[in-house]
RNA sequence: GGUUUGGUAGUUCAGCUGGUUAGAAUACAUGCCUGUCACGCAUGGGGUCGCGGGUUCGAGUCCCGUCCAGACCGCCA
């Protein structure tokens, strides 16, 4: 037996008992005649100590612990001399009476301690030694309970966990797909699922009524903080359901885990339609723990002889609160960051509505006091208030909006990671215009029906269908969107033709789908959370490299195992594949 | 594909307008230390300044290229 307790448990109640632990070496205290070791394992550090009362050699072989070694002491709990209120077990020790060294380890290449240091690159490099440190193991364990939340909510709701293929048929539509060379059909390819989406259907025409699986999805996209190529999606479907239905279900699930989570007791989700959203935040995943709307300026802002404004599209600001003391320097310096090239605007007006009632803005010349004053007004701004204006295309200014209105309030501090502010964003569209290719796209996938009451403007104006869609937006992260589906041969059939699928092609990509429909398909919907990203806001940050045990890097390489990686020739004789060298 | 920030000791970083032998902290090693818990004290080893080229009497520092990493835009049905 290596261990009769683990590291965490031992308190004040155990003084006296013989006990056996297990763990790693953390630190090793050497004062001379005496010497402590914090012992670390997954649940806790308690702490070994030696002197000259140890039994012969025990000192002296305790000193030669280096950091990391992995080692089994057995011996008695006591009561410390001197206790740390900052240890859970800081009560008491283990007065070592055998130690054993189970293994010995180099000395890691960076510090092993909840602040400590390792770039990105070396913790992913050693990232076995990463998840020893306390901020990431508690990462993966914040993990492993939402997971069991999410199953015991979805199966108490009557949910069943069906398991669907990673080894699929790729599709031209949505994401960039990641392939499989068969071996046994040459020169053909399965591509691993984006989302089990058709799967899922499917097992609504078979009857089983509501699915859910926790389950990997594949993107070849490129990466970002909150996107990695796999990653892991609580995939849902339920069969008779309209989108309230649905929403309710999801809102319910999402209500659970904030408080078996955190603590935090919510009635309900709002809402927000899409096109509002896009409106008033510049986003389809708006950040609604401020507000800082934008609001649309032109009809107070024309007619002064500005030109910039009077031939603009729109003409939209925001008023950022308690910032009209910004210096000139400070106003320079956002004017630059609306330039960058991720923003892109041409410039950027501000008014400062000052303490004292009067107006300073960068466009004085064409405006008086008593425009500036107008303009706040439109602007709900309040006194102290730093008015930010940017114009231009509508699209591009919203957005652009949209991306300041975040800047300023990180700045100012109002998006704090402990305040959850969920939201239902409803109504999309169901197409999207493509200036590329000058074609529709489905906006969330061509399966999602569109609502009854646009149904005549399908033919007419495609881009003012709305779709029965809605997206969970979780501080301006979207955390999970789903639909209600198509479900007869006839309707989806028709949204290929819209989204310009001859009806070979679609016959071809998506026939046995239709096929299935011709079979007594029930109405159904459903929704996807993505687990990873859901989990890090939960966990208070938007990394969610640091809730995955092994990511990929901004390149999509595991560092750690250094893949992808070539084949050798025979492998690739095998599949019959041949690289060709650019 | 683009914008941007960074790459200097095992690690995290400092290094000014170019100028003698490139520093700090931490880690590591050795010695001392009987209540430490970020232990303390002393001593010591440790560097191709990412790589290649250029400018210069002289480059960690300036310029060009390139590689790697981070953030963002495009992309992500």
């Amino acid at each position: 037996m290596y261990r009769t307790h683990n590291c965490g448990e031992l308190s004040a109640a155990n003084i006296g008992e013989k006990v056996t632990l297990a763990g790693w070496v953390q630190h090793n205290r050497d004062l001379g005649q005496m010497v402590f070791i914090d012992l670390r394992d997954r649940y806790g550090i308690t702490q070994l100590s030696f002197n000259e009362k140890s039994a012969a050699g025990l000192l002296e072989q305790s000193k030669t612990l280096g950091r990391e070694y992995v080692i089994q002491a057995t011996g008695q709990v006591i009561e410390r001399a001197s206790k740390n209120p900052k240890n859970p077990t800081g009560e008491i020790e283990i007065f070592v009476e055998e130690l054993r060294v189970l293994n010995v380890s180099d000395t890691p290449p960076f510090t092993i301690e909840d602040e400590s240091d390792g770039g990105d690159d070396l913790r992913m490099k050693y990232r076995y030694l990463d998840i020893r440190r306390n901020p990431i193991k508690e990462n993966l364990l914040l993990r492993a309970r939402i997971n069991i939340a999410i199953r015991n909510y979805l199966a108490g709701e009557g949910f069943i966990d069906i398991e669907t293929p990673y080894l699929i048929k790729s599709t031209p539509e949505g994401a960039r797909d990641f392939v499989v060379p068969s071996r046994m059909n040459q020169g053909q390819f399965y591509a691993l699922p984006q989302s089990p989406q058709t799967f899922k259907q499917l097992l609504m025409v078979a009857g089983m009524d509501k699915y859910y699986q926790i389950v990997k999805c594949f993107r070849d996209e490129d990466l970002r903080a909150d996107r990695q190529p796999e990653f892991t999606q609580v995939d849902c479907e339920m069969s008779f359901v309209e989108q309230e239905d649905v929403i309710r279900t999801f809102e319910g699930l999402f209500l659970h885990l904030l408080k078996e989570i955190r603590g935090i007791e919510m009635d309900s989700i709002p809402r927000m339609q899409y096109d509002d959203a896009m409106r008033y935040y510049g986003s389809d995943k708006p950040d609604i723990r401020f507000d800082m709307r934008i609001h649309e300026l032109n009809e107070v802002t024309k007619g002064h002889g500005f030109g910039v404004f009077d031939n603009a599209h729109l003409v939209a600001g925001i008023a950022v609160d308690g910032c009209s003391g910004y210096s000139r320097k400070q106003t320079d310096e956002l004017t630059d960051w609306v330039k960058r090239p991720q923003i892109g605007a041409a410039g950027l007006v501000w008014i400062k509505c000052n303490e004292d009632g009067t107006y300073k803005s960068s466009v004085d010349k064409f405006y008086s006091s008593e425009d500036l004053k107008k303009i706040a007004e439109a602007c709900e701004a309040k006194a102290g208030s730093l008015i930010l204006i940017l114009c231009g295309e509508d699209a591009k200014v919203r957005k652009a909006l949209g991306a300041l209105r975040l800047e300023m309030a990180t700045r100012l501090g109002l998006r704090n990671p402990d305040v959850f502010a969920p939201l239902w964003v409803v109504d999309f569209p169901l197409f999207e215009w493509d200036e590329e290719t000058q074609r529709y796209y489905a906006m969330h996938h061509p399966f999602t029906s569109p609502k009854a009451e646009d149904m005549h403007l399908l033919d007419t104006d495609p881009g003012a269908v709305h779709a029965n869609a809605y997206d969970i937006v979780l501080n301006g992260n979207e955390i999970g969107g789903g639909s209600i589906r198509i479900h007869d041969p006839k309707t989806q059939m028709m949204m290929f033709d819209h989204l310009g699928f001859t009806p070979e092609a679609a016959h071809e990509q998506f026939g046995f789908l239709m096929d299935a429909f011709r079979y007594g398909a029930p109405p159904h919907g459903g929704l996807a959370f993505g687990l990873d990203r859901l989990v890090a806001i939960l966990g208070g940050n938007e990394i969610i490299r640091d809730f995955i045990a092994f990511p990929k890097n901004n390149s999509g390489r595991d560092v750690m195992i250094d893949a992808p990686s070539a084949l050798a020739d025979e492998q690739l004789d095998e599949l019959s594949i041949k690289i060709v060298q650019e």
